[in-house]
DNA sequence: TGTATATATGTTCATATGTTCAAATGAGAG
DNA sequence: CTCTCATTTGAACATATGAACATATATACA
């Protein structure tokens, strides 16, 4: 698909520099499949409830007010993006965030948001 | 929906922990339209090619190979997530990125895929 | 004014996503 | 082994999303 606007006013230079930025697809995969799942709003509450520390899928759906079906469903999403780690003890799985980055992820944004909302 | 599990099991103190950390909806919302704009390949090819600096819709097309209506479909999402600016300037729109938190997030979210990469 | 150019918007279509329900798996108790 | 409970999985359904195409707006210039 080639540029519909007429060839002589596109800014060469400008084009190479931002073509340059994009990252190999390779990686773009792993940051469109790490961001699509932060991107839902029951995802995001499995993970901020998951700040407090581990929990088993059926107190999640308590926390949530979710089936606990749904959320096992949404925790397999964040298992595939490695945003969860789980970790069996008897009958139950108990979940909790893959790590510091995540946790630091979601407190970044958060405070970023506010932060706009101020300025707006 | 309640839990499915017996009552008792139920851990009441960590429900009641992680639940307390559950953002408010409001709140909610805005995290949800920030990632879910960032979860998308042509989005993120977009902000990437941004961060060399401004470029038209135009230029955006002929970077990303992509038509130019698509670009601007995908630019006014990102302009409703707030992450993009824009500016006339005669003919042409020029998009930037809209502040230094977003460039922050995609080198910080790059870096830790990347480092999770080495460690699996 | 009228035309050309750059961008924006609407519609349609195919695909992807989230929830529900039903059924299957896994693990301990009796 | 059988029963029960916690979790997972699969199918079905409704909704959301992205790309393509056509059309509309906006600006510059004759």
């Amino acid at each position: 698909m080639v540029a519909q606007c007429s060839e002589s006013v596109i800014h060469q230079d400008a084009v190479k520099a931002g073509r340059a930025m994009i990252p190999a697809p390779r990686e773009l995969d792993g940051m469109e499949s790490f961001f699509k799942a932060l991107g839902d709003p029951t995802r995001l509450r499995i993970l901020h409830a998951l700040l407090a520390g581990e929990l088993c899928v059926c107190d999640l759906g308590e926390a949530l007010s979710m089936s606990v079906s749904a959320v096992s469903h949404q925790l397999s999403v964040l298992k595939g993006s490695r945003l969860v780690r789980h970790r069996r003890e008897g009958k139950s799985v108990f979940y909790s965030l893959s790590d510091a980055h995540v946790s630091s992820v979601l407190q970044s944004i958060r405070t970023h948001l506010s932060e706009e909302r101020v300025l707006a």
